[in-house]
DNA sequence: TTGTATGCGTTATCAT
DNA sequence: ATGATAACGCATACAA
């Protein structure tokens, strides 16, 4: 800038003054400048701005996976509403480790992003002491977070397992494997808790057994669900946690000879782009994903416009069950459970 | 800083050597500035940082397509690669519309990214202009740039085309859709090329009215298959140019009431995780996500680490074809013309 | 309307 | 070994 000042003859101040358009500065003025603006190619730093200003109008954002379509999905939305609002995103991908989940959100906060969207892995003890520290707002997304109080976005995990239960119930299904993530956080809770809801609605036991639980890779769905079928007495349907789980849910079913639906019924959480093109075409659990992250980012862009005051905000979302092919009926029906 | 400085009775001088480890501080000072340290619970700014060193740390990463599954996978080698390099990076997703892209990398630059990674959009004319510009090293990934000489990473595109086409020619398939993406990025011209050679080898015309493009999204895929099952003479097998893309054309098929392979063989570019559980089991031109990525990322972590002035490294991958049982053969095969 | 001067939080140079 | 100070590029309060 100091260059485009003297080589238009003014001070840094007019040449800034008529950038921001912050004060007028006279036609000849303006002219002189923008021509130096020109010949120079003069850009402004924003790195020297953000120090001034004390913004940088970049936000952070931390999911487990950026290959589950889930995240993804959400991720994309997230991007063009930032985009839209003249925002950078820093996309930072936890893989589900609890120490780069905490690295990765120091990094941000050092590089002063205004604002943070954190779809939270761990138990939070450390989240919840660095959004204290942090004097930046913070929207939680997909899972919450105990003990750390603000803006939130999440489904009604209870609700949406409880649906795809009693639907696999209503099929006949009386052994139902359930294969979940790492317990300490809430969705997996709050499924948990829809899981066994619906088997007691049911008058079903609740089978330990059939409960597994895996770090939310393909692999582990794998491992889980070859448990499951070695059990002495297999279940005849599967409810898998995500996406990348369900896959390997999929292939320990292929490995072990039996195919779906026809010997295993298969269902899961989130739902996919590809999911009625491909046989067996899987019966989802879908969230809404468009809605989720539009609500996460203008929660944030509410609170990044100055709306600092306002008591944290917690939005529930529904899922919605998709219905396919990969559950078949298993015997006689049982009378309806559903609500 | 200055708070440190004051609570431990030194000046900021000290505080940045006995933090940095540029100089020797003594036992007694050091103490007491760790200690002042702890106790305001400093963080060292890293805008302010920037500012003075003239490096953020940070590189740019544009991809085209979040939700593509073969830019999420490379995009997560890459972002692991500088993870570990003790980078972060800067995601955006450009969504194939050249304007964003040229928005997005001006952003970045004047965010002072140390590099940038770009699989780029459109002709290129404007980010030749600021590649030129910018004096920060670039690495192209996925899609070389015409006139931009610049470290790269890319596949062999026509031999992978052209393998994939001598397949379903000896399986005695004549006429063969072909939707490519828009034809101004070099993959596309190669890959074109690659589908005359296969023809031309095999003493096959080359057909105009079964080669379609669109835009690389699911309904470009949709639309430019449901033209070429509209054909009198419709083509016995499909290649579609990516993952969304053939996505769309397995919806097309079905929407038309056919079914794959009985009815039409199909094959795409891009593998995915998912290939091999679910029917059909798409044949596929696999790219080697992994080395694309890492060579992408150690092209770029090799410039920054201070080696400016190495000619221009264009790296060419080799793609393999997975063979599943999404394509039939077709009457009798006909003599190999495979390499 | 335009310019001067100061500070944002660092790092680095140079005295001491 | 430690401290005073300048500079990075920008925005702004205030003076002219």
């Amino acid at each position: 800038m100091l260059h485009v000042a003297e080589a238009a003859r003014v001070s840094v101040a007019t040449v800034s003054a008529l950038i921001n358009g912050t004060a007028t500065v006279s036609p000849e003025l303006s002219a002189r400048i923008e021509q130096a603006i020109r010949d120079i190619g003069y850009k402004r730093n924003a790195i020297a701005r953000s120090l001034k200003m004390g913004t940088t109008r970049t936000i952070g954002l931390t999911v487990p996976h950026i290959t589950n379509p889930f995240f993804t999905d959400v991720v994309s939305v997230i991007q063009q509403a930032f985009d839209r609002a003249g925002y950078a995103v820093m996309l930072c991908c936890t893989d589900e480790d609890l120490n780069t989940q905490d690295d990765q959100i120091r990094l941000l906060l050092d590089r002063m992003v205004d604002g943070l969207i954190v779809a939270r892995v761990g138990d939070g003890a450390i989240l919840k002491r660095i959004v204290a520290d942090a004097n930046v707002p913070v929207v939680l997304m997909d899972r919450l977070c105990e003990g750390v109080d603000t803006d939130a976005v999440v489904l009604d995990n209870q609700r949406a397992v409880f649906d795809a239960m009693s639907y696999l119930i209503n099929l006949g299904h009386r052994r139902i494997g359930y294969i979940t993530g790492t317990s300490d956080i809430s969705p997996m809770h709050d499924r948990m808790t829809g899981y066994r809801e619906a088997l007691q609605a049911a008058g079903l036991p609740v089978a330990e057994e059939l409960v597994r639980s895996g770090n939310f890779h393909e692999i582990d769905g794998y491992n889980a669900t070859m448990q499951l079928l070695s059990l002495h007495d297999r279940p005849s349907a599967i409810f898998s946690a995500n996406n990348p789980m369900v896959i390997g849910t999929m292939k320990a079913i292929r490995d072990i000879g039996l195919s779906c639906p026809e010997d295993i019924s298969v269902a899961c959480f989130d739902d996919f782009p590809w999911s009625d093109v491909f046989q067996p075409q899987l019966t989802t659990v879908a969230q809404p994903v468009q809605a989720i992250g539009e609500q996460a980012a203008n929660l944030l862009l509410d609170r990044l416009a100055g709306n600092r005051d306002a008591p944290p905000r917690k939005l529930v979302l529904k899922g919605r069950l998709m219905i396919r092919n990969s559950c078949r009926p298993l015997g006689a029906a049982v009378h309806s459970v559903s609500a």
